[in-house]
DNA sequence: CATGAATGAGAGTTCATTCAT
DNA sequence: TATGAATGAACTCTCATTCAT
């Protein structure tokens, strides 16, 4: 379990997206993860307690970078809408440049127990989080109505974001997955209503 | 040894919701569904052609009615707004009343293989169409943005629905998901942004 | 298991062999049979005693017929080598003519256990009975060499024709079987030695 | 957990035939065989693909070690007719010499499947091909008559063995098998017919 | 006699994890 | 650290037979 700055614990984890990517949830075993890492089954079990560990590891690893690049972007812009619109941005253009990322989180792990998907769930909070301090940033300023329940606002955001996301997959990254951001960003700000 | 006046062919997809909800996907043995619907595991065998068949008719039965009665209370009103915030009510109030589907349909189902998943995706087509209509009547008749991007609006309403409905399933239904209809209705007709 | 002389008996017999040699010993279930037959699955156990005994009566029937047609005609004959020949000659030609029964007896019945092949073995003692009889005949008449071990050349005689009729089913019956009558009485007449 | 020295690979090929011999093939589970090796069942899947495999296997290895010792003392006869002996004597000696061999070819594969017959059949042409060099030799050098239809006699011949083994296996071998060598080969060599 | 819905025992195979080297 | 051979628990589906009608 320790050592996880050294080679071969990135090397576990890059081999076991690819892995999962292309053999899907179910068909990726510990021995095929080891064969594509160039290391054996056992060596595995020295940098992650079981195999769990490497998806809940795998997620973190992967979660934190995406979270902190979108945080990064976002500190440096000032109206909350703005930054509203850059996090869906970047949600989409992250996952759009690593497609076997985008396979794994939303189809491949979302196979796993529930105690997994609670893990995962754990990892996702820094990024709600983000989202809650957008939103009420942006209630406070004025720039978003002043009464939004913002634990909700935040399940519709993620929940938009998620499904659009999940169909570019399913439709095998047919398209632009990026081309949506502003008309996703229009309706979240918006709303259905003819505003003319 | 129960229900003996109830065909088989219920008796078994009633216990498989129960069991699926109770032990979760990977933990619901054939022999334990038929346990629970008190029939022999091989009677399993002349209703479904397999395990995975129990759960794509389960789906299809629950979702074939949970779509049926909204089409049903929706005819019956005018205005696509009304509309689309009877949709939203129904669906969580029909969730609410039977947690044991919830359970399975946002949590258990997700756990299946591909095959079993792209079956179920065909089941919700019928549900994904019903709420065009409605986003397309409004848009000819004025209710919504005539500009509306259709395909998109839908993955924000149905990303939004499950995903409120799978944060108050995680948290262990203490709420009253039904209570959120309002507001989710609002966010979505109205947006974010501060009509004030 | 009574009353076998009525119609549904040989029906279901008939069925079975239809069946056996279409499907293989191991994919013929008796449900296969029954509704070949015509019949229910349940009706099957009116007339036999069970599945084994399908096959059982199936051998006594077609075999006691086999035997009985090659006596007659063997007591027509006078000399033993004669005798030997006909029976060497009907053998083929009567599986020739029912190529079901030959897949049956030759290849399928022998996949069954070991009580069910010491029964047929019951039933082959009429016709290993038989060989010995001309075989008797024959050494007492000077046909054959006087000094035969009898049990042995009832070996070598079964093996022989037992042999060369599976090697044409397993050829797919593409040759004459019973263009091969002569050599094997000659062979087994005259032995291989060159008697110029 | 006995015989640690021999590599895992015989240890359950011999294991199996023990089994097989003792149980009959439908009641030799490989969890049977896994156990009488001294090894886990999952052990078997690194050494075989599946159940069939190790039975091909088997009859591979032991057949192939059957036919290469009679090829060997063959080689160093001259005459035909020797030659015929030899083999007719190692066939019944080599079965002799090892009873569950015996009783695992002449009873329990036969009750396999059509695919697992089929390569037994491969493994034998060796065996058949042997017959057919023997008896051409023979022919050509006078010892047998010149005009024999090789593939019918090789029948007669290994249709003979195999029917004198089998009768044997079914008496429980209690009797020795090869005092009926000579007995068969003068019988094979010098057919029924009265020389004197 | 006839039906056919219901029964339930039984077995091959995979794969995460361990541990002696 | 690293290896990889060995482990063994776990589960779906078939089909001969029964028996209430």
């Amino acid at each position: 379990m320790e050592n996880k700055s050294k080679p071969k614990y990135k090397l576990i984890l890059d081999a076991a997206v690819d892995v999962i990517a292309e053999n899907g949830y179910h068909h990726s075993q510990v021995s095929k993860i080891a064969k594509k890492a160039g290391v054996a089954d056992g060596t595995i079990y020295l940098y992650f307690k079981n195999k769990e560990d490497i998806l809940v590891s795998l997620f973190e690893e992967k979660m934190g970078q995406f979270v902190s690049r979108i945080r990064n972007e976002i500190d440096q812009l000032d109206r909350a809408d703005e930054k509203l619109y850059k996090l869906i941005e970047m949600h989409f253009s992250q996952l759009a440049e690593d497609p076997s990322l985008a396979i794994v989180t939303q189809l491949e792990l979302r196979q796993s127990n529930k105690t997994l998907r609670l893990k995962i769930n754990d990892v996702l909070k820094g990024y709600l989080a983000l989202m809650d301090a957008i939103l009420t940033e942006g209630m406070e300023d004025g720039t978003f109505y002043s009464q939004l329940n913002v634990q909700l606002v935040r399940q519709v955001l993620f929940g938009t974001l998620d499904e659009v996301v999940t169909n570019w997959v399913m439709k095998d990254q047919r398209y632009e997955l990026v081309d949506q951001a502003e008309d996703v960003h229009y309706l979240i700000y918006n709303g259905l209503r003819d505003h003319g």
